[in-house]
DNA sequence: TTTTCACTTTAGAATAATTATAAACTAAAA
DNA sequence: TTTTAGTTTATAATTATTCTAAAGTGAAAA
């Protein structure tokens, strides 16, 4: 993904294109493949990576807003850790407590036959299907 | 479920039956539905029924300890905070974010025709499936 | 351009959930 | 009983995240 689309990526979901909010977009966005990470993990690469630094404060603000406007996806798994992902098709995972890697599952490769009804007065927003590792 | 059934569950857990855990013990089990709840909630619920206090960090322990011994269900959602299940049997949820409940559904009343194997050197530990809901 | 102002960033404080610590306590084996 | 390993407890520490309020900055209007 090239600057000028970050650009109108951020401008098209009313997000202004401060030097931080480019720099963090190009980091997630200028890639083949999906990208999983957690706020925490997102920032030691970021340092690694950049001159500038950019406070913990301002990546949470960021990454929140990127899911807001939906370009990240946010997954939860067991051990308290939020991860983002920037697949935000709809998708499932694998989640390998082992290493707390989180591998994405297309959505074809899933085939559910039967699910229930939602409670009355609900309706379904999304179905999350986990499959736990073990070795 | 009766007291002498509560001490059997921990004993044969290599649980000692201390005054505390029976008494979370019978909370939890001695009633007729599944019960959802997470450590803080139940610590309210402790405080109002019984006269002794339990500390915080005895439930913390003893919630844990009945899930390692498979007493518990552990259910993650989103919003960062940790269910808990009586119900042990393999089954998936409902999750309501707009009202932070959670609400079983029987395995059988889940069908997923087709999944895709597990990385290599991995086995399947389970399939979690969550269906959010909303208004 | 320059000015203006709402939106952003920032460091640091605050909060919330959970885990660690270490001393006191206790169930049950010897 | 006495002993001992397991357990509870209050409190401190940790971790992840959000809040705060002051300083900074895009971009629209003058």
């Amino acid at each position: 993904m090239k600057k000028i689309d970050i650009l109108k990526k951020l401008r098209s979901s009313s997000l202004r294109p401060t030097k931080q909010r480019v720099e963090i977009a190009k980091f997630l966005f200028e890639r083949e493949k999906t990208f999983h990470f957690t706020v925490e993990s997102l920032n030691k690469l970021l340092i690694k990576k950049s001159t500038s630094k950019i406070a913990l404060a301002t990546i949470y603000n960021t990454v929140h807003a990127f899911k807001a406007a939906g370009h990240l996806n946010e997954v939860e798994v067991r051990g308290n850790k939020t991860y983002f992902d920037t697949n935000v098709s709809n998708h499932h995972h694998f989640y390998d407590s082992e290493t707390s890697e989180l591998i994405d599952i297309d959505a074809n490769d899933v085939v559910i036959q039967k699910i229930p009804k939602a409670p009355n007065g609900k309706k379904i927003k999304n179905v999350e299907v986990f499959i736990n590792l073990k070795n």
